[in-house]
DNA sequence: GACTGATGAATGAACGTTCATTCATTTTTT
DNA sequence: AAAAAATGAATGAACGTTCATTCATCAGTC
């Protein structure tokens, strides 16, 4: 009963505390919500994390990773601006139509509010979210012009910057429908644009 | 000393409870927080608003009722669709700049947040606010497409669901930032495309 | 195999603190 | 002096955290 339990355990509470938090806001649940919806007592889940705080930086990073994988995986299988809208755009759709995820997307805006509240300290090691998506897209469409599958004329920043909030709008915008978004269509929008 | 002194008063405490709920998060801030912030002792507050949840709702409504007349003021203003995004890029800009304001932003997120986890009952009546931002946005594209100002061929739901994204992702994404964003190289780019 | 003792995971009542709300009192206005 | 407005100490509920206690499991002994 060691490590693999521990694990267990972990993984067991982080998925409570996740369900929880996106349900009530970080705020508002409480370590008795996280415990009953883990099926455990309260001071089982001190056993395994130190306090609410500890619990809750260790949802918001997994959340953050997640993210940033998802996107990293659109920017590695697109091979052009048009491509990866379609890709990362999928991403959301799917994300959002498994109802364990829409929660991850509360918590995503949840994340990033935080981020926004942290006073100055610790600011510059907090903001990689944006830093990293904007790296990521940036990196691709820099590519994309050397490719000739963009524009070079294109300011590459300001198109990532604007790639990256049309994403993170996309996943807000989604939060105020029940249904999926009709994404499709603002797929398409942009793929004539772009064209 | 009536209706002048109590509308002072209520506008007063709403302030200040804006400026707290954004610095600390709706949840963390405290009515004596928002008491201090207001140069009142807490009972006083007692007197304006029934409570906590009243004072909540109150300053949400006013950041939902700002958002929407500015998003229409952008509308009005603009006769094709690349001065809509001038304007309304610039109307973030502007909000942003002004400190009170990038408050405020975290307030328009917040909101969202509130709404989406609102239960279904009440859902229909609060969606408001994508509905509102988006039937604006898409009357003003269907507008452009009778002017001749922009292609018919278009998809101006989705146009403007992207645009509405758009913006309210513009918006988060300049949370992230301490200085206000490079909004600049955002629009001309969009401006590049949309010609 | 049966008994005993040790281990440590899990429990949940209890504690101290915080916070929304109330209200008896004081201050200000008319 | 009466009425209205404001105060802030008091109240009680709720929450994060702690810890004495329980109990299933397993090692050691016969």
């Amino acid at each position: 009963m060691t490590d693999e339990h521990i694990q267990e355990r972990t993984d067991l509470i982080l998925a409570a505390a996740t369900r929880m938090f996106a349900r009530k806001g970080v705020a508002v649940a409480t370590m008795q919500d996280v415990a009953a919806e883990a099926g455990l007592s309260v001071g089982a889940i001190y056993r395994y994390y130190p306090g609410k705080e500890h619990l809750v930086r260790a949802v918001f990073k997994r959340i953050k990773d997640n993210t940033r994988s998802l996107f990293a995986k659109a920017a590695e299988l697109s091979d052009s601006p048009a491509d990866m809208l379609r890709n990362a755009g999928s991403i959301i759709t799917e994300r959002f139509q498994q109802s364990p995820t829409r929660e991850e997307t509360i918590l995503v805006v949840e994340a990033i509010l935080a981020d926004a509240r942290q006073s100055d300290e610790l600011v510059a090691h907090e903001r990689q979210l944006r830093d990293a998506y904007t790296f990521l897209t940036e990196r691709f469409f820099r590519q994309a012009q050397r490719n000739g599958a963009l524009d070079p004329a294109l300011d590459s920043e300001g198109l990532a910057l604007l790639f990256v909030s049309l994403m993170v709008g996309l996943h807000v915008m989604s939060l105020e429908t029940q249904d999926p978004l009709e994404l499709n269509s603002v797929i398409t929008v942009v793929n004539e644009m772009l064209l």
